[in-house]
DNA sequence: CAGATATAATGGACAGTGTCCACATTGAGC
DNA sequence: GCTCAATGTGGACACTGTCCATTATATCTG
């Protein structure tokens, strides 16, 4: 038997070398087999051929190991996005370009969803942390994040006229409640399980909603909200994701 | 120091009358104080005022109990619907009657949400179980389960002329996507802590987008799925929640 | 009413987890 | 070449789920 792999192996220094990107590598895998809760860091500790305790040298806990791994799923998520934007053909219309775009964002997203569910239940379970939104660990190859992808085709929206920009605001939520939705529905509820092809003719449905939720003249977000002790504005510049 | 409560006080009897009920009811308090990770087999026998291993003469495992939860957690969501369903105005009009009726289920759902964060996270946290979906332990005062309540809802709409029969087929999914997405995005994601206002405001806007993305045109489902490996029809009216 | 039996709760144990502490090892800079 | 801060090790503790054998008792039977 020879040893299983190079992370596996029994080192002959005492440093590793470069552990935390070991550990990391690690729990990112078990993420992408067995969720968020399958990152373990006796296992990612044990992967790496270090002892447990090794680990808090590099992470201060299980915790930011997971949040970590979140980032990175995050960025592969907007990677898969990526690559959907990628594969659009060339056109001249710029409101065409723009449903095409904002349809791109949407089965990325879904896709990848399908295609890592763990990775996917990873990036989008919550153990806490608000601050920390937008920085380039949760990014793709553009350097935006899944969020401020799916923004980025909003604008091109309004820029092509699909959308007055006074509705702009609060736009974000509507795509990505009915794309995260289904993602959810997809790997975990009652869609589970749902062929290729019906998968893609309910996204498509989702996806032609969406434009025409879009579209069509809807109750405004007040830019200033009342008066009020619940005032909180999402602040959807920032991408918190 | 008088005992704590009934539940957590020592008890004289060496049997305890119904530790099935009490787990269940520590599970649940758990559940909605901490979410599905919160609910532990040792927390619920203690409050029980039991040994741990009592449970499982009771529950076969911590999946088991978690599961008794989650039916409780749809039961309560269900029940959360039929409230904003119970309030509505009367009318004669079926198509008004039918639009409301979908708001409300929709409005219930993403209250019950924003109320009851960690139910709604147990409720939908994925332990296992694809079988036994319309059973009456997930299900309201009305017998029916969630995702039969949006149905009904729905079913309406066909009544009502609002929508074709040909296109209900796959109604739900679109508009439990866009629920279920905006309640994580609450709970959970970038919309975190949206104070009340903001909040009606952009679920006014999702269900608009929803009602519309109902009455208009859209790619009709397949009702014979084409002959290939990958078919598993969701089976909508079993209601599999 | 007394004894048998099935049911319910206990006690002890084991493996697995996160994390703290003290200690050992070693590469890098003086 | 010595020092030292950084890194990995060993041992420990508290917590978890769950298995096993044992004890207690409510109920059924004679």
């Amino acid at each position: 038997m020879s040893q299983k792999s190079a992370t596996t192996a029994k080192r002959s220094t005492y440093r590793h070398g470069d552990l935390a990107r070991a550990l990391l590598d690690a729990a990112i895998d078990l993420a992408r087999a067995g969720g968020p809760e399958a990152v373990t860091m006796r296992e990612a500790t044990r992967r790496a051929g270090v002892v447990p305790n090794a680990a808090y040298r590099h992470y201060a806990s299980r915790n930011a190991l997971l949040q970590a791994v979140r980032s990175a799923a995050l960025a592969a998520l907007a990677v898969a996005i990526e690559g959907q934007l990628a594969r659009l053909p060339a056109t001249h219309d710029p409101a065409a370009l723009a449903r095409a775009s904002l349809r791109a964002v949407g089965t990325g997203y879904v896709e990848f969803a399908c295609a890592e569910p763990g990775l996917f239940r990873t990036a989008f379970s919550v153990p806490d942390q608000l601050k920390g939104a937008a920085v380039p660990e949760k990014a793709g190859k553009t350097g935006l994040n899944p969020f401020q992808l799916l923004g980025a085709a909003l604008d091109c929206f309004v820029d092509a006229g699909l959308l007055p920009r006074q509705r702009r605001l609060g736009a974000d939520y509507l795509a990505w409640s009915a794309v995260h939705g289904l993602s959810m529905l997809i790997i975990d509820g009652p869609l589970r399980g749902l062929g290729g092809n019906q998968r893609k003719l309910v996204l498509q449905n989702l996806l032609d909603m969406v434009e025409r939720g879009l579209s069509e003249p809807a109750r405004s977000l007040p830019n200033q909200a009342p008066a009020s002790a619940e005032n909180l504005p999402p602040d959807p510049g920032r991408g918190t994701v």
